[in-house]
DNA sequence: GCCGTTTTCGGCCCGACTGTTTTCAGTCG
């Protein structure tokens, strides 16, 4: 049993209780209990197992704890089975949609029938919503609206595509007169690894003008609202974008009240309360008296706390860090001394190893490793042992004519569906660097997979393990292991993770590297380049280093390549 | 439903915008 599947009932609680319009504090109990759970590195099924009392956890009571113990046993519990008969199976869909609120949901189906997104979308086309007690005709097309963004995203886009739209908005509002300064705030600041919508601060010379120039920004397709706070649109991309107007003495409360999250800041709020405070976006006040407001430091400073960099706000213990003064010294891009992932058109890359090398060389790295795929891979032409021995070869060959560059025979090999290795142990131990990944049997038991695993890593010829979880975020979920076992096995052994900077593997998830930082593992940030403009792909790698708490002494190639050439020796 | 250096009851973050109605509820972040 995953933790998201217990943290998915507790939201369908949530969400039913919601429509039914029960009290709002019992709901957001059971919304906090999901995120907890869900934020969870351990599973939970794994510390029921061994005892612990569930009840530690934040958000989690006795009675949470019982649910979550009948959730174990059945994969569901009694409350949600009580709750699901009294609704119809797929109306708290609705809530997804951009609008529409429990309230609303509840009057569709009361009123007219809607007991799905299709149903939904089937009323509105016939402009059935109008007409319903609340709703006029603004409301069904907004409805309309909310259904092509929510089918065009699934409600989040990915970190790289937010990343591209986050740069050429800057540049539009770079070249606005009436915009003195702005900052990007949201999840996209904290760096999470989807997005659902963008928001920007503005500080505008003149805010009339400022909301013009940014309406007029030529991928705008639809103005949401437009007000003298903010302004928000929808791209044609279907992102959402929320601008919010804000003054200089109150820039650095707004950043920290947009950047979030919720539940950071929640956190934040409660402790300014105990002090008699209040904190909003406006500042932090005693009364009336704003005491901060205009940088994050200060505000920051004024609650007693060290500045929180934004991939931390997670309340995941980062306030009572910045408290202690024990927050991480995050890992930072230009910590990155080279590449130890990368692929080449031995097998399914497109550059050769000379052009892989001139890529590394201009970004300034002191090394690289070569790491084709093995045989099990067909699909990538992977290598068989003399295949591997001859590319190593080239690949020494090519080292030897570098001036400055360390120049790594790897391989990415694979880990067979019982855990032996895809290459003869003895090529392996031949080769500088081993990074051993799952790429099949994908839907394993966790007991087997877990052993699976267990086996590569004691091997002894394995460097790092390659994107862990081999999920492909919105297309293949994680595969199922005891991460507590797998690390156990990497300490023992002294075997690495890898943080695969792929944007849509992002592979170790960020609340696992914590989770292996505090057990003492090695993490190694690597691109999985197949052409050499994917080298550039290193800084999304950072980012979820960043977001698990990483500092620089966490990460294996922030080494120099003379380090990391006596750490990787083989003995 | 959870929680406690104001603890076993009585709180629980808070402001802005829209759409619809006629003074505000619903939704969002």
């Amino acid at each position: 049993m995953e933790n998201s599947q217990i943290a998915a009932v507790f939201d369908e609680i949530g969400d039913i209780l919601e429509i039914l319009g029960e009290n709002a504090f019992r709901i957001r109990s059971y919304h906090n209990a999901a995120r907890t759970v869900g934020d969870l590195p351990d599973r939970i099924e794994d510390l029921v197992g061994a005892g612990k009392d569930l009840t530690e956890l934040p958000g989690i009571g006795e009675s949470m704890a019982e649910k979550i113990r009948d959730i174990l046993k059945s994969g569901t519990c009694p409350t949600l089975e009580d709750l699901r008969k009294r609704l119809p199976p797929h109306l708290t869909d609705l809530l997804m949609v951009k609008g529409l609120g429990p309230k609303r949901a509840k009057i569709l189906y009361e009123k007219a029938g809607i007991k799905s997104l299709d149903e939904l979308k089937a009323a509105a086309e016939a402009g059935k919503i109008r007409g319903i007690e609340g709703m006029g005709e603004k409301t069904e097309q907004n409805i309309l609206k909310g259904l092509v963004t929510l089918a065009a995203t699934a409600g989040r886009i990915g970190i790289k595509q937010a990343a591209e739209l986050v740069a050429t908005i800057s540049k539009h509002l770079d070249g606005t007169k009436a915009i003195r300064r702005f900052q990007v705030t949201g999840s996209f600041r904290r760096r999470r690894e989807t997005i659902g919508d963008l928001d920007f601060l503005v500080e505008a010379v003149d805010r009339a003008a400022a909301a013009k120039a940014i309406l007029a920004y030529e991928s705008v397709e639809d103005t949401i609202a437009s007000g003298a706070e903010k302004v928000s649109v929808q791209l044609a991309s279907g992102v959402q974008v929320d601008f919010r107007f804000v003054e200089a003495a109150e820039f650095g409360a707004a950043e920290m009240y947009f950047t979030g999250s919720k539940a950071h800041n929640i956190t934040l709020r409660k402790r300014a309360q105990k002090e008699d405070l209040k904190l909003n976006e406006y500042g932090l006040f005693r009364g009336e008296k704003r005491l901060a407001g205009k940088t994050e430091e200060e505000v920051f400073k004024a609650l007693g706390l060290a500045w929180i960099p934004p991939e931390l706000r997670e309340d995941r213990g980062e306030i009572e860090a910045a408290e202690k003064g024990t927050l991480p010294k995050l890992i930072e891009r230009s910590d990155i001394k080279g590449d130890l992932h990368v692929h080449t058109d031995a097998t399914d890359g497109a550059g050769t190893i000379e052009e892989m090398v001139a890529a590394a060389q201009a970004r300034g790295y002191q090394y690289l490793a070569i790491t084709d795929h093995s045989k099990a891979v067909t699909v990538a032409h992977g290598l068989n042992d003399a295949q591997m021995r001859r590319h190593a070869d080239r690949i020494r060959e090519c080292a030897a004519g570098l001036k400055k560059f360390t120049l790594l025979a790897g391989v990415e090999v694979d880990i067979l569906k019982d855990g032996r290795l895809d290459l003869d142990e003895k090529v392996l131990a031949g080769l500088d660097w081993v990074c051993a990944s799952v790429h099949s049997y994908f839907e394993q038991p966790e007991d087997v997979m877990t052993s699976r695993m267990v086996a590569a890593i004691k091997s002894g010829v394995v460097h790092c393990i390659g994107h862990p979880f081999a999920r492909l975020i919105g297309k293949r979920d994680p595969i199922r292991f005891d991460a507590e076992k797998v690390f156990a096995a990497c300490k023992e052994q002294g075997v690495c993770l890898e943080i695969n900077s792929w944007p849509d593997r992002l592979d170790l998830p960020d609340v696992y590297c914590k989770r292996a930082r505090e057990i003492g593992l090695t993490m190694v940030i690597s691109t999985d380049s197949h052409k050499t403009a994917d080298l550039d792909l290193m800084e999304y790698g950072v980012w979820v280093a960043r977001r698990g708490w990483l500092e620089k002494a966490d990460v294996l190639n922030t080494l120099s390549a003379a380090a990391i050439e006596k750490r990787i020796k083989r003995t």
